[in-house]
DNA sequence: GTCTATAAAATGATAGAC
DNA sequence: GTCTATCATTTTATAGAC
């Protein structure tokens, strides 16, 4: 699964021949030996899916929650690296709808669910929510729905340019951006 | 060449026989006519990409440039819908990338130089640079390269977000998602 | 669980008639 | 510029020995 993953992320799926599979997995190419592990090279594919489908939901746990006090600033530009770090680290479930959701249709609304309806976005509705209750601030006076997802494709943003592009955008490290847009969003209600 | 982009970004360049391009073409599948137009699958995917990247460099001209003056919110609100727009425009060249920077490298540099290094990210620094010089502001306080990465990141991510997971980030439409980047930017420098 | 051997189909590509 | 026919290779998948 492991030797699959990698090369259907380089090459994608119909590039990737089960003679291919065979050969990285150490197994003699072109021998059938990878039949006695999956019934087809669809099989396999789902198979990594689902294992990086997992992986992404048992890693969302342990994000820091509540008001943002004191520092706000500071608190925020550490949770927006924290979410960073989230992308990062599901980086395979991430490439493989980029490369396959044409082929595996099915793909696209498995990781919305795992990722968007219960991943970042809600982490970013918790965020602009904890940032409101911040003692001394006014309420909203903005669309919190509209900045939720202006935090949330920022950070996806940052983190495909990084992947389709091999260099964040502008050249601009993580924490530079994670501190500019965090003191964006502090002087919101200003 | 239209039948080729089209079959390659649903199932891949590997996974797209060259039956099924001239089955696309309205060419007798099998026949290998195919071949009277190009000399390999290869080529005919090197034409489709060189095509793209003219067609999006053609594209970005004639944005609005200057001062943000009068109404400063709803014109960067206007500038932003329009990088959205153009994003939109060159959808395939992006979706190009995503899927097959993997089996060809050299798709990445050649974007790159297309896109970011003359397109959003220019506009994004002009848009800042405007932002900047509108009568009665002080100069910036913060870093401005990595608000640039941030405007940037957030085109980019809210498009890819539609794009990847058929619907855009907390369901916030582009009008909605652009008046509310714009806010956070016109905020900053109060 | 891996190997050798092999079958059946799909695939990239060419030759030559029309 | 398209078609029929064809070929060599690659690819998916199976059978059976070890």
């Amino acid at each position: 699964m492991d030797a699959t993953l990698e090369l259907v992320l380089e090459r994608g799926f119909g590039g990737t021949a089960v003679t291919d599979i065979e050969a990285a997995a150490g197994l003699s190419p072109g021998s059938g030996s990878f039949y006695r592990h999956f019934r087809s090279k669809r099989e396999v594919f789902e198979a990594v899916f689902e294992r990086e489908l997992d992986r992404a939901r048992r890693h969302r746990t342990g994000f820091e929650r509540g008001p943002v006090g004191g520092a706000a600033e500071a608190a925020l530009t550490r949770r927006l690296l924290e979410q960073l770090d989230y992308l990062a680290a599901i980086r395979p479930l991430i490439m493989l709808l980029a490369r396959e959701h044409g082929r595996f249709p099915e793909l696209t609304a498995r990781v919305r669910e795992a990722l968007l309806d219960g991943g970042i976005a809600d982490e970013a509705a918790h965020l602009a929510r904890d940032l409101d209750g911040a003692p001394g601030d006014e309420p909203l006076r903005d669309d919190p729905h509209a900045v939720t997802a202006v935090v949330v494709s920022a950070l996806t943003g940052y983190h495909l340019s990084r992947e389709f592009f091999g260099r964040p955008p502008a050249g601009v490290a993580p924490e530079r951006f994670a501190a500019a847009l965090a003191a964006l969003l502090a002087a919101r209600n200003d």
